[in-house]
RNA sequence: GGGCGCUUAGCUCAGUUGGUUAGAGCAGCUGAUUUACACUCAGCAGGUCGGGGGUUCGAGUCCCUCAGCGCCCACCA
């Protein structure tokens, strides 16, 4: 232990409190630049953390303090285990959920036809009939408010103590982000990684935009199954099918049925009609056909689900598209190659009733026409089945045939999977979901978005003397021109008067899914192209929540593995979810969503941070305001024992660890060795909850038996060497339980640090057994175990008696074995003067018992 | 349909490779009282470890099985 680490105190308050702790701390912290990154750190002495950059257009919650309190702990303790901790912080504003945020709170939608307005101002109060306004006035708007919810979102990071270096923010739709992601996009063009192909995609036909299969979801829904009728073409009878989708009738181009159906085995090849579109349509076998389902044989349409498009795709089926991108039904023309009925006009006819009306309309005048018809069998049979939603959609997802890019996920699939496995999962058990992700992908990942809040595709496409665009040749800018924007820039070699126009230019008019673009936070943190980028790379850490492994995980994986075919982090710290008091699920649609600002300003950022630091990695917690209340005690618990300690050391310099003697001093000193060294490791296994259950449970020890046992020795004369043991023991031992607490509670321990250090306890070093007498102790708490256990039983004895803990013992008489016995005399001085003991009596016993007897006066 | 996790005191949770009478905090109850701390201290009480079966000298811990809760994945006509 060195003078340096441990000074003589000063400037110990006569009253500490935990008010004011946050603001005082977080100026000072600012003002001493404590979390600055060392901008001259190389690989081998960084620890580098992915921070998640959270969606800002969303509301805060509670959820932010827990899981972003994780990583900072993390941070924490390797910054004062001397790393050069790269602790960056982004804002994930592009996308659509800050384009949806911005409509509802303007009152306006993007209509990309309109011209741009100069100096447009948008309502104070969002009207109830939504103003269109131009790409670029849309885009600013976003980029006006995100600016704002970024602020919000800032303020709670900072008032909750995260140790950022603030200097290291980025936001995705930043220039540098821009330019990072179209660099990537180009880069793996070149590589031929990612490809455009026009294929039937998921489509939310509210956002009109094409969705990605991460982000799907199965949501319950009513439906019917109705049984229809098709007449076979060359024969007498019907074929019977059973659909939840009658509404695409019109788009049927197949039945089929399982191969191995002795049902319809004879009927593979021949043809049935459509009713009421008298379009005449194969029977057909394939092996996902599922017999037990329905009437075992299926209506393919195209597309009613992703089944039809495998079947579409492996049966070499026509496309006869109904829904358009604003799911309405489009325009059909019934004597067309494509489309032959056998009677145009009724057709034609029946299908003007359906044309630009929506589903559910279709739906209805279907039904009602085949009833009519006879071709309904029988009742609709009401269903509950689940039906695929875009995640932040409100209506069913569609199958819509367009152009979009993809990423050659598929075809790399072990590889994904090998990469899964260089990761370190903590817990472990969270491997199986990106495991169980990547062996379930069907389609390539889908990075196109028709949206307008986001990096665009930086790539145009030429045109020919007809005006035809060939999208095979796309035409890409030099690197150095990133960021670009197609819409409103011309490519190399091109005059913006050749836009749109033949043997000219077309700029491609998507976006990159937001994911394409955080997929790759570790090289916008970093600064891809620059040496910051080399000491940071791979991440040490990626802490994210388990919800979106297969999005924002599974993506940056991607993304690293064919940039720089390596895992972009080692470590992933996965946080459970915050559920409501009642253990419930916390969501905006329950309307139990927890605001964090009220219980940060109860409770105080320490108290939160403990709580959030009791959660278990991987484990859903419960917001749990006792908890918090447990925290904020022991930070009060802090600050009055490191007070109580300092005063015992005043007056002359503090004695260092050989001045450690006394049996029960070198004994409580084992019992810390013990502790660093499991908190430590605990630390290094990203398991922070056990650590902090270990030093809370130790320091309550040193506070409630070992300082009241010492509290009078240490009161000696300074020249006395019992008490200079004393002395030494408690600046040592609160000097560790200071610093193993500091990731947990950065507020409270900055303060009693700073009581009697020049530097913070944050870029102090993290305590190690070196700083303790070195000796080799077979048993620890030896010595300590024995002397507490005489002290319970006084004090249980008064107790009992119900008298003053203070009241005085006459006789304390020890029988116990012979160990048991020359523990508690090597410790005789500090006992009798804890327990208030005249005399101490001993015999040697099998057995412990004591035998407590009061003072009668 | 496949997979993962959880089930221990009224509540929230520990229990590391199987080892003596299963732990903590909170809540409850009984007390103490003013030289660190009432946002205190001491003490007490409270559990057949989800059910059943098995392995073992010994099971909260390992195996099988069942049940409940939660989640992930899945081509769900």
């Amino acid at each position: 232990m060195s003078d340096a680490l441990h000074p003589r105190p000063r400037r110990v308050p006569d009253k500490p409190t935990v008010d004011g702790l946050e603001a005082t701390w977080l100026v000072r912290w600012d003002e001493n630049a404590t979390y600055q990154f060392n901008r001259a750190a190389t690989r081998d002495t960084v620890y580098s953390i992915d921070t998640p950059p959270p969606t800002v257009s969303g509301e805060l919650h509670i959820g932010h303090i827990f899981s972003y309190t994780h990583p900072d702990v993390i941070a924490r303790f390797w910054r004062m285990r001397g790393e050069d901790v790269f602790y960056p912080m982004g804002w994930d504003d592009n996308g659509l959920p800050t384009e949806r945020r911005v409509e509802n709170y303007f009152g306006v939608r993007c209509d990309p036809s309109l011209p741009y307005e100069e100096g447009f101002t948008a309502p104070d109060k969002a009207a109830a009939q939504k103003i269109s306004v131009s790409r670029k006035n849309f885009v600013e708007l976003c980029h006006f408010l995100t600016i704002e919810d970024e602020k919000i979102f800032k303020n709670l990071w900072r008032h909750l103590g995260i140790s950022i270096d603030w200097s290291l923010e980025y936001s995705t739709i930043s220039k540098l982000a821009q330019s990072i992601s179209q660099r990537a996009f180009l880069e793996m063009l070149e590589r031929s990684e990612v490809y455009s192909t026009v294929a039937p995609t998921l489509w939310d036909i509210d956002f009109r935009t094409a969705v990605s299969q991460a982000e799907l979801e199965d949501r319950e829904r009513p439906g019917n199954y109705h049984r229809v009728a098709f007449a076979r073409a060359d024969a007498e009878g019907v074929i019977e099918i059973e659909t939840t989708r009658p509404e695409l009738l019109a788009s049927c181009v197949a039945l089929v049925a399982h191969p191995d159906d002795e049902r319809y085995r004879a009927l593979f090849g021949t043809n049935v009609v459509t009713p009421l579109f008298g379009v005449d349509v194969p029977i057909l076998a394939h092996e996902l056909a599922d017999p037990e389902k329905g009437s075992g044989i299926a209506m393919i349409c195209t597309f009613g689900d992703t089944t039809d498009v495998v079947w579409w795709r492996e049966l070499s089926l026509p496309t006869r598209a109904l829904i358009g991108r604003d799911g309405r039904f489009l325009p059909v023309d019934f004597g067309s190659a494509n489309w032959p009925s056998r009677d145009v006009e009724v057709a034609t006819k029946f299908y003007a009733q359906l044309e630009g009306r929506t589903i559910n309309q279709v739906r209805a005048t279907v039904v009602d026409a085949l009833r009519e018809s006879g071709a309904l069998i029988g009742d609709l049979r009401p269903i509950t089945h689940p039906v695929k939603f875009y995640e932040k959609g409100e209506r069913p997802l569609e199958i819509v045939t367009s152009r979009q890019w993809f990423v050659k996920t598929l075809e790399h699939r072990d590889e994904l999977l090998a990469r899964g496995d260089e990761i370190a999962w903590h817990p472990s058990f969270m491997k199986h979901r990106y495991r169980s992700w990547v062996e379930g992908l069907n389609v390539d990942w889908n990075i196109s978005r028709q949206r307008f809040f986001g990096v665009p595709f930086p790539v145009w496409y030429p045109t020919d003397a007809n005006g035809e665009v060939n999208f095979d040749a796309p035409i890409v800018p030099a690197l150095s021109a990133l960021p670009v924007d197609p819409s409103s820039e011309a490519p190399p070699g091109f005059d913006e008067s050749a836009r749109n126009r033949p043997n000219g230019f077309v700029g491609d008019p998507d976006v990159l899914d937001t994911w394409a673009t955080s997929s790759l936070s570790p090289q916008i943190a970093g600064r891809w192209g620059t040496e910051l980028f080399d000491a940071v790379f791979p991440m040490d850490l990626r802490p994210q929540a388990h919800e979106i492994i297969r999005t924002w995980l599974f993506s940056t994986v991607v993304r690293s593995h064919f940039q720089f075919h390596a895992v972009p982090f080692t470590n992933a710290l996965i946080s459970g979810w915050v559920l409501d008091p009642d253990r419930k699920k916390m969501s905006k649609s329950v309307g139990n969503v927890v605001t964090p600002l009220p219980l940060l300003e109860q409770h105080g950022a320490d108290a939160l941070r403990y709580w959030a630091a009791s959660g278990r990695p991987g484990t859903d917690t419960a917001i749990d305001e006792a908890q918090m209340k447990i925290g904020r005690r022991l930070a009060i618990k802090m600050l009055n024992a490191s007070k109580f300690v300092l005063g015992r050391l005043e007056g002359s310099p503090i004695p260092g660890p050989s001045e450690i003697t006394t049996a029960l001093d070198l004994d409580l000193t084992s019992l810390l060795a013990q502790l660093i060294t499991e908190s430590t490791a605990l630390f290094e296994q990203y398991d922070y909850a056990r650590s902090l259950e270990r030093t809370e449970a130790f320091f309550w020890s040193f506070c409630d038996n070992y300082v009241e046992l010492v509290k009078i020795r240490a009161y000696g004369e300074s020249d006395d060497l019992s008490t200079r043991s004393a002395r030494a023991t408690l600046a040592v031992a609160l000097s560790v339980l200071q610093r193993l607490l500091a990731p947990i509670l950065p507020f409270v321990t900055a303060e009693v640090w700073d009581w009697w250090h020049e530097d913070s306890v944050h870029v102090a070093p993290w305590p190690t057994i070196d700083e303790l007498p070195t000796r080799d102790v077979p048993e620890p708490g030896a010595v300590y175990g024995p002397i507490c256990d005489v002290l319970e039983a006084i004090r249980r004895e008064k107790s009992t008696q119900k008298v003053s803990q203070r009241a005085a013992v006459s006789i304390c008489a020890v029988s116990a074995p012979k160990e048991f016995i020359a523990a508690i005399r090597s410790g005789e001085v500090d006992l009798k003067a804890a327990g208030g003991v005249v005399e101490l009596t001993t015999t040697e016993a099998g057995d412990v018992t004591v035998v407590v007897t009061l003072d009668a006066s």
